[in-house]
DNA sequence: TCTTGACTGAGAGCAACTCTCAAGAGTTAA
DNA sequence: TTAACTCTTGAGAGTTGCTCTCAGTCAAGA
């Protein structure tokens, strides 16, 4: 049994942002002990991981929250759930794609400011500067 | 020269972003018509690509601000750009990885809904199920 | 006993959109 | 030429998903 707090660290998501999830109703049935304290068990971090998981590709809090209904309503439900996971992950393989894009750009553009810096130390420091020449 | 209509379709971002982006002065001087519309130059088009960039990697508004403020002071603000560029790409690196981990819990969710449908579908037209035998 | 350190829920605050709307200008159709 | 239609504009309201503050409860330690 974990402590929200201890949960917080495991699983690296804030207490603030575990209690809101908690509240949205994210976590099915999380324990409470005779001091309302809530008591994670390891099946809960099972919730947490994946809540974790589809926020991370974009899935807004109401559509984890239908999935979450739908495990709970039992078998019948497997393909819905079939179909979200899948759709979730065709998402996420897209934003695998843009990221290698933007850090395409990144690379470029870090490369570049290198470049600028290195040309700047040259300046700095060769002599050849003194001489005030306008050659390349 | 580009309309913000335009501008949205080729970069992909609605125009109420490009238009909260540009309040936000994340755009430096975008020409505007004498009927006081914006027209979106090439050049205009790279501060898109370049704020939509760092803010797909979770850069916050305030920090893109500072980021575009740099580049118009000149050359003076080069290692600090860089700086700024070198931590994002880490940032996206990082990302990466963790959408990586993602995927792989995505795939295993996927493969089990897969077998639970197989086998259900299995056991829907398998006549041996008619038997109603407790056999694996 | 007093303090320290969780933990609680309620609710305010915030970032970054997202959407609605009225106003104004150009374009086309009757 | 007047009406309808489209596009753009800024202001401002609304939304989502946190994020933070705070007052209150409880248990354990000095």
């Amino acid at each position: 049994m974990y402590t929200i707090k201890e949960v917080a660290k495991l699983m690296d998501v804030s207490e603030h942002t575990l209690r809101f999830w908690a509240k949205s109703g994210l976590f099915p049935n999380i324990k409470r002990n005779e001091n309302n304290i809530r008591q994670f068990s390891e099946h809960d971090l099972g919730w947490v991981k994946i809540v974790k998981c589809l926020r991370s590709v974009g899935t807004d809090n109401k559509s984890i929250k239908r999935y979450v209904d739908l495990c709970l309503i039992g078998d019948s439900t497997i393909p819905e759930r079939y179909g979200i996971i899948k759709a979730t992950r065709i998402k996420a393989l897209q934003q695998m794609e843009e990221l290698k894009k933007q850090l395409e750009l990144l690379d470029y553009k870090e490369n570049y400011y290198e470049e600028l810096i290195k040309n700047n130390e040259i300046d700095k420091y060769n002599p050849v500067n003194d001489l005030q020449t306008s050659a390349v």
